[in-house]
DNA sequence: TTGATATATAAAAATATAAGAATATTTGAA
DNA sequence: TTCAAATATTCTTATATTTTTATATATCAA
């Protein structure tokens, strides 16, 4: 299993909205990079570097057909993801509302706010 | 709800190892700021910047008692990510078997690798 | 009051990330 | 062969993030 370390690294690359999109494409199946530009509002060689960014760590892969690239995704981790940012969090935490629970305070005695 | 924007910037700001070193900790319960001083191999100031960070982006809040910052969780989206990277995906995403898909490509074609 | 503790803030320095521009590589087709 | 298409790579510049250093604020205790 990947290390605690690595998996926050990963998590960075994956939060780019560019990637995202990227991404979510690649969920509905195999695209190539002029697909990608064609939504994407970037450059070739932008969809390329983010692309290759992408594959470096893993996230996806490609085959090569001809002289198309051929992007898929690779990681299961991103459906998790973007399932995580679709989801609808209408609720705050409840704030704790008692005990002392730090090492030094005794919260929530003078609680100010 | 937040817009896919403010939901990758989140993430973006979720995504550190300190930061969520912070997260994990506060899971357990409420937290001040020597609290974090004590495992976060970091100074006071930094400790006092990621934590008003998270703040900022409503990830965390805290409460004062005397001369002490309470700090707790606030995003129910944390719990979720701390989850997400938890979890061991043991296998890769089934590389797609067949069929062309993108506009362009015949994949998979003359499918080098 | 005064000093010490807990914490924050601001400015600067160090570092990382992103995007843009130019160019290179590979391949299929003429 | 040679050309054009599809894509990648490299270098540069712009910008953002992170850490450090110094200093400030608030509160408690003597």
């Amino acid at each position: 299993m990947r290390s605690l370390g690595k998996r926050i690294e990963l998590l960075k690359v994956i939060a780019h909205s560019v990637r995202i999109k990227i991404l979510e494409e690649l969920t509905k199946g195999v695209k190539c990079v002029t697909d990608f530009e064609e939504f994407l509002d970037i450059s070739q060689p932008n969809v390329s570097q983010h692309l290759s960014l992408l594959r470096r760590y893993g996230v996806i892969d490609y085959y090569i057909d001809g002289r198309l690239r051929c992007y898929f995704l690779r990681d299961p981790i991103v459906t998790d993801i973007i399932r995580l940012l679709d989801k609808d969090y209408k609720e705050e935490l409840p704030a704790p509302a008692c005990c002392p629970v730090t090492k030094k305070g005794k919260y929530p005695g003078k609680r100010r706010r």
